[in-house]
DNA sequence: CTGTTAGCGCCTTCAT
DNA sequence: ATGAAGGCGCTAACAG
């Protein structure tokens, strides 16, 4: 049945063996305008005979837009670029569009070259969830400009013309410290940020914030992890950053009685540096990650974390942009934070239930 | 300076104002051809002031090639992910294409959707890492015969024009639960499948495989965790199984001495249901999980585990796919298949040596 | 219900 | 070193 066909078969070459025109194979094809039944039928049949795939480029030209959306993320190998992404393409690709991610691992570089094949492509937006940085702004900017709709995830960037949708970190990491304080700690650690560089991280600026509202000493070398400015790494390698911090810690004079560690992956590696020096925990030192990743749940203890609504940030960045792409471009901007819930598990509360199998739901015991 | 323009800027605008015709300004634009010094800094400063971004839709529909490549990937919460498409992107990007991914949460009708987005819009090939299904065979199938270079991951699908790249999972299977026997196990249970639907699994081949050479007994009761036939789950859930698997497998009269995990999240699920037990590893029960991926190194027990080269896979299958694109599409299919390496940590191994930070060098002491 | 015309933006080919 | 012609495959807009 099938012959192999170097050149891919075009609606004229339908047409021609249908004996209608180009005109009439596109309507059936698309589903639009009058086409006679039985004319309907035959054409579909020679379409499906000649293995028909329609071109979106040629589409995409005369339509002006490919009903397709780009998906930046910085680091692929992460729950919440999982999650992230579930809520883009749960809302977009129920409205017929589909959506191509494109990886850029955490550099600047990487961001503008996404960026630019996704505009090239005539994607017919952009949502962004990658860390800001100078000449990406800038890039975006242009873009933003040149009336490509944008939305940006969590990304410390405005634009009269992008939307931006975001968690609210800086009251995520507050909290997270304020329970560390309520629980009597007065030495607490933060793992995975430098003073220098912690300026844009802002569940740190929330930790910071918290002693000095508690009256606390910030003290430098409780604060250990950093890297140089700029330099980013993969959510997956912070673990080693946990350990190694955590290491660092333990060999203080005054060691900490409690470590705030920027993620969770950050915290399992500081969990288990803290379980190989044979130290308990909460009992000798608590400790609290942050984002709620699936395995927050499978330690022992079970850690104490603070979760963002990923999908829903997702969702939310999703429908800003479809109003732009389907709306006005150039509509004023939206912006929508999203609370943060603090989830307290064994890891800070000896007594906090212990959570089992798939339930999820939020435990806190007033002790 | 820039002033915003709804429609986008194109090679004619440019030449209007740069008073030549398009043809030059697509020489300049693409450094073809020679133009002379002149006025290609005319041009280039012309083309930078407005802002010009090239369209994609146009010149692929012309040069009958996008330069584009897509990678179809199930789930994208995993590490497993992450390597791969580092992979493929370390060698596509540098011979100057853009990766696209198309996530399919391991459904075959997504599989099909992604497959379908990427053909239509004329990507240059595909590279397939996802689970087999028919539906979604049976499309690709469509696909390699039209013509488009496919190349596949680990996927149990064969086709004269498609290359494959896999590892030897069976052996790696095989040589884990060898590892347990030679430990001196005899009851040793498997975690993430069930005896109907684990046919398709390599590992759980090899596992099979490796009690029978040695004269052990294959319990079903010790096999736990089987989802029904072709559902599926991400990366991150399978921890729940591991441990809800384990938490079986404790309550049996006669409980396994050793586990085999589908993989290291199964496994850690089932590493804090064993310590929640109060038991010991790997005195009480030993534990092997597989894949190798980062947290492996983090646990406390360290966890035994398989490793596949995972991004020389992607590597791999981008090298092919480009031969395809680049050279004759229906040359003979390439097949390589790569060998898992067995990582022994203190899961099975009393006396293995810590790994700390980041040495992740493989550690084997005779005990 | 079906056909004609024209052009989306670019680049290959040939001419100058 | 530059230009002109034509068409890639598709679909608005307008006939008929």
């Amino acid at each position: 049945m099938d012959k192999k066909q170097k050149k891919p078969v075009t609606l004229a070459d339908i047409a021609a063996i249908a004996a209608v025109t180009p005109m009439t194979v596109s309507r059936v094809i698309n589903n639009s305008g009058y086409v006679h039944a039985d004319t309907r039928a035959r054409v579909l049949g020679v379409a499906r005979e000649m293995n028909y795939r329609r071109n979106g480029l040629a589409r995409g030209l005369k339509r002006q837009c490919t009903e397709t959306v780009g998906l930046v993320i910085g680091d692929i190998a992460n729950p919440f670029a999982a999650e992230l992404s579930g809520g883009v393409r749960e809302v977009l690709e129920e409205r017929g569009y589909t959506v191509f991610i494109c990886i850029s691992e955490h550099t600047a570089k990487e961001d503008v070259q996404a960026f630019d094949s996704l505009a090239d492509h005539r994607a017919d937006g952009i949502i962004v969830a990658t860390r800001a940085s100078k000449s990406a702004n800038e890039r975006l900017a242009e873009l933003i400009e040149s009336g490509i709709p944008i939305s940006l995830i969590g990304r410390d960037f405005r634009h009269p013309h992008a939307d931006l949708v975001m968690a609210d970190n800086l009251k995520g990491g507050y909290e997270a410290t304020c329970h560390l304080i309520d629980n009597g700690h007065k030495r607490i650690g933060f793992i995975g940020v430098s003073l220098t560089d912690g300026v844009r991280l802002r569940r740190f600026q929330g930790y910071l914030e918290a002693l000095k509202d508690n009256g606390l000493p910030v003290e430098d070398r409780l604060i250990v992890g950093g890297r140089e400015v700029g330099e980013q790494m993969p959510g997956y390698s912070t673990e080693e950053m946990g350990y190694d911090g955590m290491m660092k810690l333990l060999e203080l004079k005054s060691r900490p009685t409690a470590v705030f560690a920027r993620n969770d992956f950050t915290a399992m590696g500081a969990l288990n540096a803290i379980k190989r020096a044979g130290l308990r925990i909460p009992e000798d030192i608590a400790l609290v990650g942050y984002d709620d990743i699936p395995l927050a749940l499978h330690t022992s203890p079970t850690l104490t974390t603070v979760r963002q609504p990923t999908r829903e940030q997702g969702r939310c960045a999703a429908e800003f942009l479809l109003r732009r792409i389907e709306g006005d471009h150039e509509q004023p901007r939206a912006e929508k934070t999203f609370d943060c819930e603090l989830i307290v598990r064994e890891s800070t509360l000896p007594g906090a239930e212990v959570v089992s199998g798939s339930n999820r739901k939020r435990k806190i015991k007033t002790a």
